[in-house]
DNA sequence: ATGGATGCAAAAGTTTTGCAAAGAA
DNA sequence: TTCTTTGCAAAACTTTTGCATCCAT
């Protein structure tokens, strides 16, 4: 665990949520300019691997990573506002499960992203 | 409605199943050359709008089309073969509304694809 | 002629890769 | 030394944009 690949964790948690590669390439800019981005796709890369860290692909394509660990969850983004609620596995969970079930897949999207609009923004 | 919409649609058509843009390029340059790339990301971005096709994001993050009008569906991909089995919107829906409900969101993203292993590929 | 559609080239955004230098074991 | 990690530059991949031309009204 080089210096490099520590900051990248580190800034990983302190976004706590879901943290864009180029957010985190900043972030860690900010604390050591020298760090390439290559590095920190790399690390990201091989956080991933660790399981260290987790990566999900957002409803608009974009990949966001974050720290695993956590609970099971999921996230409600708000595409107007970037609001971001988690909810709990649970739910999410029985559909799968019954889907794997019925398809006899497994499934391995175990972080999804949806997209939508929060209470404020649809008024 | 110009031949070259027509084409794009056509292939959007004839591919079924989640149509990449690439993919959907190729087949459009196979009948007719001179069609470029960026009228076929044009078209596609132009018969969203109009209704014609949908779009999703894979869990991959790729974009894909599909002709729109079908009944709500939604995949399961094999990140194996790429087997793409289509499944039923109800399951989906009722996990959604329960969501909607405890949230207060109101989620838009009304056609998903999941990840996995379809059976074959599990062996 | 007016306005939209197309082809083209170039840019833009994101991520990956080859390679050489630097560092640690 | 030997293996890994890093910085760098460049490539790769996907998508978008500006502009001139072309076509159909």
């Amino acid at each position: 665990m080089t210096p490099q690949r520590q900051m990248v964790l580190d800034v990983v948690c302190e976004i706590g949520d879901h943290a864009r590669p180029e957010q985190i390439y900043e972030l860690v800019q900010q604390k050591s300019p020298a760090v390439h981005r290559a590095t920190v796709y790399r690390t990201l890369k091989l956080l991933c691997e660790l399981g260290l860290v987790t990566d999900t692909t957002t409803a608009e394509g974009h990949m966001v990573y974050e720290i695993a660990g956590k609970q099971p969850h999921h996230h409600l983004v708000c595409r107007c506002c970037g609001a971001d609620l988690e909810f709990p596995d649970e739910d999410y969970r029985a559909f799968v499960d019954k889907l794997e079930e019925k398809s006899g897949f497994r499934i391995e999207a175990t972080h999804i992203t949806l997209s939508g609009l929060c209470p404020d923004c649809q008024k």
